[in-house]
DNA sequence: CGGCTATCTAAACGGTGCTCAGATCGCAGT
DNA sequence: ACTGCGATCTGAGCACCGTTTAGATAGCCG
């Protein structure tokens, strides 16, 4: 770690030189806040700590983040932008709003494990503070309208009961989030692996046995 | 705050004075812990403020906790026996066995209502360093058991397929524990008194969602 | 070239987890 | 009854944390 970080401004003629001025402090933040919570968890990240590693003193992040919350609340807000392309993408692709739902599943967590650092931060709000933060939770409800309409869309197709769509989308928003919830804390993979399965095959099965439940007839 | 607690171990002459040796002083840190939590969220607990808030130095906690894990550790612990003993209760009154799965999650989310602090304690598996910590996931194996035998008992009645039982169970794990997550964190109380209702109201339509899936007939 | 502003440094404050030498007390053994 | 021992608690100390502040620095605009 602690990698020294030579990017100016303007072209400079001594490469090996530190700027006064750093350049990219905000972004190259986020990123060693990323990579520290890969690497020992959220609750290794620190502000001083970040700051060693970009290379610069432990007062310095505070002009670019009024304080620890709104780093967090930007690595949410970078991951909710991530994931809701991730889905948006997943949702045009498929075929009808059925399998749509399946997919969304499948892709929440498959978003989970590819950027399990993001995920890590978003699903502890209080890092991010919320309440001072309000384009969190702006930046976290499109997801759920995407999900939103595709449920209704699954009504139209008669798969899901017309009615009030918001039990069926708390359904699988909870769903979703609870089974990211113990990957990431470590239950989901343990059993996976007592049980000789991965975690990413567990999340297909159980996305396919919704879906199937979906499908069935209506009494 | 800062109750003074004066009891002794003995019958004492000066009722005021508080003693050396405590007496209590391990179920107290729990207790002023859960009401912490309560107060402020887990992110305002610690082992100092505690012993401030007992009347006690602020070494003494470490004659009864390894280090603070240990003392979310115990929370933990305390707070799984407290959530099967109800889920326990519950599958035991109920009908029949997916009607035992649909009051298994409403008495998961009503359990996290009731004892809140418990709960966010236990949704934070990383405070309690679960891998130092091993009776942490002993304790919260005993509800997942609860939870696959009453799968099992729903295949036997026809309800849910034959088969691996551990999709069905995935999912209802997945589906209370983010339902918890949700509720404790924010979003689904938000939502739902955006929609004129109540997240204990929703919780029971979601598990009514559930039920009636599973009950549809097999295609 | 001069000044303005954003940026960064360094020091400081209070709070935290945790450790440790020493004080204190209950209790078991004689 | 007394003595010693072990469990318990104190209080000081270390390193780290978030955050603030005064002052140094450098890019940029006039």
């Amino acid at each position: 770690m602690r990698q020294g970080v030579d990017q100016h401004t303007d072209s400079d003629t001594d490469p090996n030189a530190r700027p006064y001025h750093h350049g990219a402090l905000r972004a190259q933040l986020i990123a060693a806040g990323l990579d520290l919570v890969a690497a020992e968890g959220v609750g290794a990240l620190s502000l001083r700590r970040l700051a060693w590693e970009v290379g610069v003193s432990s007062g310095a992040p505070y002009h670019h983040f009024a304080d620890r919350a709104a780093l967090f609340a930007a690595i949410v807000v970078d991951g909710h932008d991530l994931l809701f392309s991730r889905l948006d993408a997943v949702r045009a692709g498929s075929s009808d709003a059925v399998a749509a739902l399946r997919e969304l599943l499948v892709a929440y967590a498959s978003f989970a494990a590819d950027h399990s650092a993001h995920m890590r931060v978003m699903l502890r709000p209080e890092l991010a503070e919320s309440a001072v933060h309000p384009e969190v939770t702006a930046a976290g409800a499109r997801p759920i309208e995407l999900l939103r309409s595709t449920v209704l869309a699954a009504q139209d197709e008669g798969a899901v009961p017309p009615g009030d769509p918001e039990p069926v989308l708390h359904m699988i928003w909870s769903l979703a989030v609870g089974y990211v919830t113990l990957w990431l804390d470590g239950p989901v993979e343990a059993r996976c692996t007592a049980l000789g399965t991965t975690p990413d095959e567990m999340i297909r099965r159980v996305a396919s046995t919704v879906e199937a439940l979906l499908r069935r007839p209506r009494a």
